[in-house]
DNA sequence: ATCTAAACGAGACGGTACGTCAGGTCTTGGT
DNA sequence: ACCAAGACCTGACGTACCGTCTCGTTTAGAT
């Protein structure tokens, strides 16, 4: 590289940066996506309402990259085993995270819900939050030795009934269902 | 007084109610989501806005009554063959109605966003969309002598990957999916 | 008069309209025009503040509003006299309003700088409180046999120098000004 | 220390100091007082806006100090004559810059109104460019011989008219108006 | 010839108020 | 009692400017 192209004035304030991200998380975990308003969200961050408009277009990209940010972490390489085996892994360990007390489930949920009424911010979404874990599930298959045109099946058949359970409710996510939707997956992928 | 006799009073208009539900799907089919209001409902409807709030919580309620109407009179008993078959035949019925040219697909994806966000609609959501296929489906398992405490995980297996893809729109909703659909759920209901 | 259009619907507030108008000329001489805001009238009227902008334009229009019926009260028929006698009773008159302790002075200057921010309010301010003003002395001018030409200029010298000292605060809008103002009127009417 | 310790540092810059007045004295005339934004200023000129307010308190300060380099000048010695053709030619000749077609008549008006909002600029825009003019028509009446305690309401009953039409618009100003506003004066400075 | 400090263009920042939109409720006069 | 019309209160939206605060650069007097 040459040079960056360094324009002049003020730098963004990763202070505020971090306040925003913060914020918003902690409003949509304590009070619900609900009651998450860009006037809250600037409020607790202590920054004025412009500045998160100048950076986000809308609160629910906001909060995607605070979820994303402390999402992509989280998110490892499965270990060793059988197929069935690694994706009930990769599951259980996704449940974990949606599971937990300060659990991401609802927040994931409105986004999702976001998404159905953006298309702008379902592209984002996905990107941020989707691809991510299709990728590092395909990762496996393409260990395992699946062709590569089944990969898209598989992934709708092991994240569907995820994303079923969490946003209709009808069960809960445990041990047993990623070990079932795993099964099925690995047999569809024999198959 | 025992009791109140119940005397006079207006009838319900059912013009009012039919073109309540007919200006909601319309609206929301042709402007998208988004541009339904409870006033342009009304207006559409040549109704006030009142007489939508006497009678539904909400507009998506009226929309989800929309829907529902119309959504029931579709779903008929599969016809006969393998597990396999008559799920595919189930899945494949339901895809016609949502990739229609006045496809209910885009309807359906903002009442699961809605759902995300209103735990009261979400209840009614189920009960007049899902729980109704999920029972359809669920006959048929019985049909073929599926032990009943597997309907639950079964129907998570067929319907997940649909909505999956509904929502997120990774692919889109033909045959080849639906057969590779109910191949799975029929492996796992057999295993 | 045959019918009136008698449209449907609920009548304007007559509660609100006075609230709002009373609230906004209590924050403008209370706490001067600067603080005056639209959401401080809807609040401090009880009232939401889309019935504001409903009825008025602008809280200028408001203001003018509540000064012009407070005002137009206050206008009456100068006592008998010469030309001079009745134009310095007029003008003092005025000056008891603009000096007054709860004195309309302050809010006055303010709608005249408004004016001169905005024609489409200008004409409004001229029609609702200056007019009104010049055509009551017009009619003192008329009595006494002066020329109809003459009235414009008449009015001029007379409202001028009041606005003036109002406006610049030179000085004091007392009796002896309203004499000497009167005094150079009568004789220009003369001349 | 007997001498401000003149320390090290770059100068203001002249080229700044001229394209800010030059800035906003141009957008205030051809796009009005309203679109008159200090951001505006400063990007027609090319500044940062530190360096505006680094000079000025407000955007009227900086209209007021270019107004009143170009008011200046114009400002002569009235020629030689009786006290009712001085004060008429006197009035002419400020009729002349308020009406020409860069006339400074409207950025005058939005001066005025801003001396009404602001107590601090009032107090300002009258020392640059009312008292100014007072004083070159009060030299006129001394040069006459008028008593120096009377000048003062000369001085309103001269400017008085002036300014109301300027601000009301109810009549032009033009030399019939400057006569016989100058021979009211005349008239009360001899009585 | 360096050092130091102020002024500079640029632009992000915390705020305040704006004017609009939609939601859900209430009132009016009519059927 | 129900209806169409429409005014009402509420609360959130996204925008416009304000006046302040960094940035990194330029300029010029002091050392």
């Amino acid at each position: 590289m040459i040079s960056a192209p360094r324009r002049a004035g003020r730098k963004r304030s990763a202070t505020a940066h971090r306040a925003i991200l913060g914020a918003a998380l902690a409003i949509a975990r304590k009070k619900g996506y609900r009651a998450l308003t860009v006037d809250a969200i600037a409020e607790a961050a202590g920054v004025g309402k412009q500045t998160i408009y100048r950076w986000w277009p809308s609160k629910a990209e906001v909060v995607l990259e605070a979820l994303a940010e402390r999402s992509r972490a989280r998110i490892r390489a499965p270990g060793i085993g059988t197929l069935a085996e690694e994706v009930a892994g990769f599951l259980a360990q996704t449940f974990r995270a949606l599971n937990g007390p300060h659990g991401t489930g609802p927040v994931f949920k409105a986004l999702m819900a976001e998404a159905q009424l953006s298309s702008a911010f379902a592209a984002r979404f996905r990107a941020a939050l989707i691809d991510h874990r299709r990728a590092a599930l395909a990762e496996v298959f393409t260990r395992h030795g699946v062709a590569p045109e089944r990969h898209g099946l598989l992934l709708d058949l092991a994240f569907g009934p995820v994303w079923y359970r969490l946003l209709l409710a009808y069960a809960g996510l445990d041990e047993d269902f990623a070990r079932e939707v795993a099964a099925s997956v690995a047999h569809a992928a024999a198959y």
